[in-house]
DNA sequence: TTGGTACTAGACGGATCAGTACCGAGAAAG
DNA sequence: CTTTCTCGGTACTGATCCGTCTAGTACCAA
């Protein structure tokens, strides 16, 4: 059911088989790679109960034992997926300050923050990462707050700190900036990610229009905290 | 390991016997409500997989036959407790239009507004349900689409019939009711909501003025939409 | 050659769980 | 009193699944 060709073709243990379109298996101990990216669909897809090991182990291309040299156990499997996609935040963050000291003036930069934060947060991979996370709080309470801290926190930190070096410019009026963050991403993302959070993030709202969400944030948005530019 | 005290005091099957401190098993054929109020504890504290049939017939002190005579099986049970408790929000919808008509001016409306709904939202069975349904939302897709429809869908439609006809009068200034009702709801509950998606709800955020999160939304909105009072 | 490592394939133990079957005890109706 | 219905208690079936174990293969280094 998985479309393999390996199956008849291949004597059992050859690794040095090269399979007829999809890539080869990298001999020796490359296996871990492998076995993260089908536990991370499946996972994504399915959610933490649903999937099965042996699943992972037929759509990774390897025995149940291999993943058991890998990983502990389940548990140690699904962390390591979910803390390892979490770091991707960082290339966001990082491009947050730049953003709008690189702009014209502060609502063209706020703007254009304003669409790669919505860009950023509705892709499928990270709505079912949220989605998956927030599904097994109950079971890893440990492992929800710490990717809270390191995607949604590390986001609304970010503003902040934006919105405070932009205060003492003068160029916002902002008195408490971390309220005033999540009010900035909130005015953004809420509604788009409340519906990804109910719907299938593959199918994405077609009648979003992004560009058109971001900018209506950013109007009201510094309506309320606009200072006197420059 | 339930605290039972039935189990060594009763002869099986004895109907008429009275527990010590609990309510009276109400005779024949009311099992229907014990079910749903024991299913409704389990589901939300546990989640769906994790929540046996017998674990919910014991807590119900019913037998797991009973379970089936009233439902089907366990999917119906699962969708029944979701949207009998989704109706809840009627009695907050109810409240939408008087709170501002009843106030002095808007800005006075719209506070008493913004306090009752994060009130409502913040409240762990609220943040519980949302996060069971949520969770469950690839496995029952057309449940969680209904619960989205019947919940918060109302409540944002709520707010835009409202700031449609404030509008109106003149009251706001409002080109898109339904995108400044999303401005609305998520200036008020954004941060909270998503705290307690993450973190367990039973200990809501300690550090939470909610009505201070209240005024600030509404004072940002108002900033934004704010017609001419009369 | 020898030993160690990484791997496959498959079976198995032990446990959980949804849903069914059966029995006996009450209760209500005739 | 008898029949019929509801219900509790419990055992059972069939299935799933985690994690372990065994047997055997391929590769590499000493």
């Amino acid at each position: 059911m998985n479309g393999r060709i390996r199956a008849e073709a291949r004597s059992p243990g050859d690794t040095r088989f090269v399979e007829g379109a999809g890539p080869r298996r990298s001999p020796r101990l490359a296996s871990g790679g492998s076995i993260r990216e089908a536990a991370a669909a499946l996972f994504l897809e399915k959610g933490y109960q649903a999937t099965s090991l042996d699943e992972i182990a037929a759509a990774a291309r390897v025995s149940k034992q291999t993943i058991y040299t890998h990983f502990a156990n389940k548990e140690e499997l699904f962390t390591d997926l979910v803390l390892g996609n979490a770091d991707r935040v960082d290339e966001f963050v990082a491009t947050v300050p730049g953003a709008v000291n690189d702009a014209e003036d502060i609502e063209a930069g706020l703007r254009v923050l304003a669409r790669l934060y919505i860009r950023f947060v509705v892709r499928p991979e990270v709505l079912r990462l949220r989605r998956l996370v927030i599904a097994e709080a109950g079971r890893f309470p440990g492992l929800a707050r710490t990717y809270h801290e390191r995607v949604p926190q590390k986001v609304y930190l970010a503003f902040a700190s934006l919105f405070g070096e932009l205060s003492d410019q003068g160029r916002l009026q902002v008195e408490d900036s971390v309220l005033a963050a999540h009010h900035f991403a909130w005015l953004i993302i809420g509604k788009d990610l409340d519906h990804g959070m109910f719907f299938d993030p593959s199918i994405p709202n077609a009648a979003a229009d992004l560009d058109g969400v971001a900018d209506a944030a950013v109007r009201v948005f510094l309506k309320a905290y606009a200072g006197r530019e420059t």
